[in-house]
RNA sequence: GGUUCCGUGGCCGAGUGGCUAGGCUGAGCUCUGCAAAAGCUCCUACAGCGGUUCGAAUCCGCUCGGAACCUCCA
C-alpha cells in the first residue's frame, strides 16, 4: 500500500475556499505548477516563503509515492509594471539602470535565484521553463484565443476580451470578484487606451524598435503578455488540465484569474483542479514587498546586515521559521521570532544528528507504552502533512520525537526498551521528515577537518585531566573553548561531544 | 468604496464543537565534580458583547482593532 493511499492528502482549494480530498487526474502521476520569480532583481525573503512552501508540497507528494512533475517558471520577458499596457518593462528598465543587455539581467538574477535556492535547500523543479524559451507556444495560444473570439487586436497588441468571454464563461471565480462591479466602476477609459474595457488584459503587447526584447508575431514585433506564459508553459509540460497550481496570494488576482480565462478561452475548459495560495510574509504586520521598502534579502540575513536585525541567522533557521507556520497564514518576521526559531531548530538538528548515529543494540524489556507512543508519533507526521501540508503541526510532532530520541541518547531510556522495528521506524521517519520532506538538513557549522581534529586533541586532553581530577585545568579548557564558540558537553560515560555556535 | 482574511497565554504560532498543540522566554527539580546539553514539572490563553448548543477559541450576529487584493509584487 502506498503512503499516499494510507494517508490521503487534502488540500485547501482556493477555487472552493475549502479543504478537499486530493485526487490526481492520473495517479500516481501529479502535475504541479508554481509561479517562479521575475528575474529583474534579487529575490527577497517574502518571495522565498512561497518557493519554500511549494518546495515542501513537491517534496511531500514525492515522498509519499506520487510521481510528481514539478514545473516552476522563470519570468524573463513580458512583465510590465502594470497591466494596462502603458507600464514599463521590468527587465528592460533594469537593464538600462545597470547598463546591461536584458539577457544579462536575466542571466544574473536567474543565477542568483538558483544560488539562493541551493542555500535554502529548495530543490530544483523537474522543469524550469522560461518565457523567452516559449515565445512560439505563447503566440500559438494567442492565435487560438483570437480564433475562438475571446480577444481582439489593436495596433499590434492583442487583448483578452473579458466581457466577450463572460458571455459564455465565468470570470472572477477564483478571486471572488464581481466583474460587473469592476466594469461599472471603471468605465472611463482615456482616449489613448487601446483596451475596450479596463478589465481586459494584454496577451500580446506591441513594442517599439527601441525595445531590445521583442519577437516577431502575426501582429507585429512585440512581447507576450505576462499572464500568458504560465498558461502556455503549464499546458505544454503538464497538459491542458493538470492537478495543482500554486503561487503567492498576491497573484490570485489578476494573474491566476487571467490564466484561467486564457486557458478556457483557448481550450474550452479550466486548466487546474486545485489552486493553492501561500500567504504573505509580513514585517510589523505589513506585507514584505520591494515597493514598501521593508524587504530583507537573503544575504543581509546571513550577514546580519540589516537595520532591523540584531544578528545573523542561518538559512536552515530561517527555513525552520517559515515551516513553523502554515503556508496559508501570514507570518510575521521579527528578531524575536527568528531567534526563537533558531534555538528550536538547533534542538531538532541535534536530535537529527543523534539518531543518525544510533544503532539498535539488543532488545531489553519492552516498554509497550513507549512503543505505542513512538508508533503513534510516526503516523502523526504523515497525518499532519497530509492534512493540507501542515508543517507547523508536523514540527510539533517532531519535537516530541526529539524528546524520545534524546532519552535514548542520554541513556534515560535504553533503546532496547522498544523493539528493533519500532526503533527503525522512528529513525527512518524522523530523518525522512526532517531531511526529505521538510528539507531541514543539519547546519554545517563545521566542515573543516583541521578544526575538528584540533578540537578532538583538546577533548582527549581534557578527558585525561578529568580522569586525574584536575578540574581547574579541565574547566579552563572548556571555558576557553566556549569563549570562542565551541561548547563541550560531558556525556554520562565520560565521552565528550561538542557543538560550534558562531 | 468593493472583495476577502485575521485578532490565541510574556513572545512566536497550530488548532474548525467536547480531548494539555508545539517552539522560545521565565521558575523549579533530576542527572553532572561543576557546567552545558538533556529529561521532568509549573506559568493553561483564545479581542469585546450577545446568540445557537448539553457543551464553542472553533458555528451565527454585532462592535472594536489589524491586514491583503481591487495598480507591479511570492
Amino acid at each position: 500500500m502506498n503512503l499516499f493511499e494510507q494517508y490521503p492528502v487534502s488540500i485547501t482549494n482556493s477555487l472552493s475556499g475549502s479543504k478537499e480530498l486530493f485526487t490526481p487526474i492520473n495517479p500516481p502521476f501529479v502535475g504541479l505548477y508554481s509561479c517562479g520569480p521575475t528575474v529583474y532583481n534579487e529575490v527577497h525573503l517574502g518571495n522565498l516563503r512561497t518557493f519554500t512552501a511549494f518546495d515542501v508540497v513537491f517534496r511531500y507528494l514525492t515522498h509519499i509515492g506520487y510521481k510528481v512533475r514539478y514545473v516552476r517558471n522563470i519570468t524573463d520577458a513580458g512583465h510590465l509594471t502594470n497591466d494596462a499596457g502603458e507600464g514599463v518593462d521590468r527587465i528592460e528598465e533594469r537593464a538600462k539602470l545597470e547598463r546591461l543587455e536584458p539577457m544579462e539581467v536575466v542571466q544574473k538574477y536567474t543565477y542568483g535565484f538558483h544560488e539562493v535556492c541551493r542555500i535554502f535547500n529548495i530543490l530544483p523543479p523537474s522543469v524550469e521553463p522560461t518565457a523567452t524559451g516559449h515565445i512560439v507556444e505563447q503566440i500559438e495560444m494567442v492565435k487560438k484565443i483570437l480564433e475562438n473570439g475571446f480577444a481582439y487586436e489593436k495596433n499590434g497588441s492583442v487583448y483578452f476580451d473579458v466581457r466577450k468571454f463572460m458571455e459564455k464563461h465565468k470570470y472572477g471565480e477564483l478571486s471572488g470578484r464581481n466583474i460587473d462591479d469592476l466594469l461599472e466602476g471603471t468605465r472611463e477609459l482615456d482616449a489613448q487606451e487601446e483596451k475596450k474595457n479596463s478589465v481586459d488584459f494584454a496577451i500580446w503587447k506591441a513594442v517599439t524598435p527601441s525595445h531590445i526584447q521583442r519577437w516577431p508575431s502575426p501582429w507585429g514585433d512585440g512581447i507576450p503578455g505576462w499572464h500568458l506564459e504560465c498558461s502556455a508553459m503549464g499546458t505544454k509540460y503538464l497538459g491542458k488540465e493538470f492537478d495543482i497550481h500554486g503561487g503567492g496570494m498576491d497573484l490570485k488576482f489578476p494573474h491566476h484569474e487571467c490564466e484561467i480565462a486564457q486557458s478556457v478561452g483557448a481550450y474550452g475548459h479550466a486548466p487546474v483542479r486545485y489552486w493553492m495560495h501561500s500567504n504573505m510574509l509580513t514585517v510589523n504586520g505589513e506585507k514584505m514587498s520591494k515597493s514598501k521598502g521593508n524587504s530583507f534579502l537573503p544575504r543581509e540575513l546571513f550577514a546580519g546586515e540589516h537595520p532591523l536585525l540584531d544578528k545573523a541567522y542561518s538559512p536552515m533557521s530561517v527555513r525552520f521559521f517559515m515551516l513553523q507556520s502554515h503556508y496559508s497564514s501570514t507570518l510575521d518576521f521579527s528578531n524575536e521570532a527568528l531567534g526563537a526559531a533558531e534555538k528550536g531548530y538547533r534542538k531538532l538538528s541535534a536530535a537529527l544528528a543523534s539518531i543518525k548515529d544510533m544503532v539498535y543494540p539488543t532488545a531489553a524489556v519492552i516498554n509497550q507504552e513507549l512503543k505505542d507512543e513512538i508508533i503513534r508519533l510516526t503516523a502523526d507526521c504523515y497525518r499532519t502533512m497530509s492534512d493540507d501540508f501542515n508543517t507547523a503541526k508536523t514540527l510539533a510532532v517532531l519535537f516530541e520525537m526529539a524528546s524520545r530520541i534524546n532519552d535514548f541518547k542520554s541513556g534515560n531510556t535504553p533503546i532496547g526498551s522498544v523493539d528493533a522495528l519500532t526503533f527503525e521506524k522512528l529513525k527512518a521517519t524522523f530523518i525522512g521528515m526532517m531531511e526529505d520532506v521538510l528539507g531541514l538538513v543539519e547546519d554545517k557549522t563545521t566542515n573543516n577537518d583541521l578544526l575538528e581534529g584540533t578540537i578532538n586533541v583538546l577533548i582527549e586532553l581534557r578527558k585525561k585531566v578529568r580522569a586525574d581530577r584536575n578540574y581547574a585545568l579541565s574547566d579552563k579548557i572548556r571555558d576557553d573553548l566556549q569563549a570562542i564558540g565551541v561548547q563541550l558537553k560531558d556525556g554520562k560515560g565520560g565521552e565528550i561531544s561538542y557543538t560550534i555556535e558562531l
